[in-house]
RNA sequence: GGCGGGUUGCCCGAGAGGCCAAUGGGAUCUGACUGUAAAUCAGACGCGGAAUCGCUACGGGAGUUCGAAUCUCUCACCCGCCA
């Protein structure tokens, strides 16, 4: 066990073929996880709609919540009294935060959803948020955001979310980075490589100073984030400059893999990036469930993810099957009284139809939400899981058979 | 029986002579969603396969006017208040 702190640790079990993706554990102070894994995320310390119980239950083994949005509500310091991110959610197993670098994307230069929308048509500079509209603004300090809940202002740095996820005490964070987009230019992103690795170097040396103080609460580890956008060279730089960072006698427990990617070249993203990285250590791409990603991630070396989408969708009406996605809101499920996905085990397949499920979520029910989150959290945690135990069981050839099966029945002929 | 108010597209409801096929909601239909400002957002929504075109339409009918959902008369129905 290549133990980097106590209480933490990752092994590698099964290496897919002579490739970078592999199986493995992961052992933080709340428990193991093994690896590959999806990580359901519940921002707010929820995942909207279910609750801890029914995310263990549906095989969940870690969750991540988000720094940022727990600082300006309820406030560390509350998360802190409670004993900590999952003694306050009432969840035992292990729990990631993020370090609210993602918000420096989602209320800055992508603010007002104009990346999640349809940007067909529209001009780069209509895509990404004017600069008056925006809700944070970055400088090579930090950040400081305006409150989305009451415009509050509130600067953040590396030091301040490295200070908010201690106090929220989750098993594993990650360094405070900046989050880009595609639109940024290419010196825009040479640029924010360079401070997110400024401040990655702050994050370690701030963590390693907390630990030290805080001596006695459970090891809690830190990932540093790996930005660069589409360009390999960024990407493989910003890489081993993490790697090579060490701080108060630490360096990186882990690695995120975050920021721009377009589905095109995520695998190649992913690949560049974790073969700059040390087999060792564990991977966490940030943001990521599609289907055709997940499996294009674990090929290329990825260990965990995490993303919003089973829930969001789940919320939205779209269903996960193994015919493909689908919207259940749609007229024709009306009497449909088969389940949402004929070959899921999960609690709602097992007893709650599609037309049911329609009429709650078309009504508003919160019910609906919590049955179709636990089908889009089950599915995206056993297809990851299903890929575990074909690369343990069945090795490359393994995992390729399941992907070439799953894929094509997914997405059709 | 008297007086007053009302009838608008699937529903609710604006509109008070041309800029009205008719504001807004809701419903309905479809789509989007990848470290959650997301139980959100976008588009469609009288008919003609689409239209800068035509047709039908603002309770029914008849009028006034170059022109009516908007004005007049009348009929029908609904709601108040007084008998």
């Amino acid at each position: 066990m290549g133990s980097t702190g106590a209480g933490f640790g990752f092994e590698v079990r099964a290496r897919l073929g002579a490739g970078a993706g592999r199986t493995g554990v992961i052992v933080t102070p709340h428990g193991r996880i093994a690896t590959p894994a999806f990580v359901p995320v519940g921002t707010a310390a929820a995942v909207k709609g279910a609750t801890p119980e029914q995310m263990a239950a549906l095989g969940a083994q870690a969750l991540l919540a988000n720094a940022y949005h727990l600082y300006l509500r309820p406030g560390a310091d509350v998360v802190e009294q409670a004993g900590g991110l999952g003694a306050f959610m009432n969840w035992a197993g292990p729990t990631f935060t993020d370090s609210g670098g993602f918000q420096v994307l989602s209320l800055g230069a992508g603010f007002k959803k104009v990346l999640a929308m349809d940007t067909a048509g529209l001009a780069d500079d209509q895509v990404i948020a004017k600069r008056s509209e925006r809700l944070a603004a970055v400088d090579e300090d930090g950040v400081t955001f305006r409150s989305h809940l009451d415009g509050s202002r509130h600067r953040f740095t590396p030091e301040v979310s490295m200070g908010v996820q201690h106090r929220l005490g989750a098993d594993i964070i990650f360094a405070f980075d900046e989050c880009t987009t595609l639109m940024n230019t290419r010196s825009y992103q040479e640029r924010s490589v360079a401070r997110t690795q400024a401040w990655a170097e702050r994050c370690l040396a701030e963590h390693a100073r907390l630990t030290e103080s805080r001596a006695g609460l459970p090891y809690q580890a830190l990932f540093g984030v790996v930005q660069g956008a589409q360009f390999e060279d960024l990407r493989r730089g910003a890489a081993r400059g993490l790697v090579r960072l060490a701080a108060g006698g630490r360096e990186f427990d882990g690695y995120g893999i975050g920021g721009a990617l377009v589905k095109e070249n995520l695998a190649a993203i992913v690949g560049w990036v974790c073969a700059e990285l040390p087999w060792a250590k564990p991977r966490h791409l940030l943001g990521i469930s599609e289907v055709d990603d997940l499996f294009a991630a674990v090929a290329a070396g990825a260990d965990t993810f995490d993303c919003v989408a089973p829930s969001r969708l789940a919320r939205h009406g779209g269903v996960y099957s193994a015919d493909g996605r689908y919207n259940v809101t749609r007229a024709r499920f009306a009497r449909d009284f088969g389940p949402l996905d004929a070959d899921c085990d999960c609690q709602t397949c097992a007893g709650y139809s599609r037309a049911y499920v329609h009429h709650l979520l078309r009504s508003r029910e919160l019910l609906g939400y919590t049955l179709a989150t636990i089908h889009n959290e089950r599915f995206t945690v056993r297809l990851v899981d299903s890929m575990r135990a074909a690369i343990e069981s069945g090795g490359a050839a393994g995992f390729d058979r399941l992907r070439d099966r799953f894929l094509s029945r997914y997405f059709g002929p």
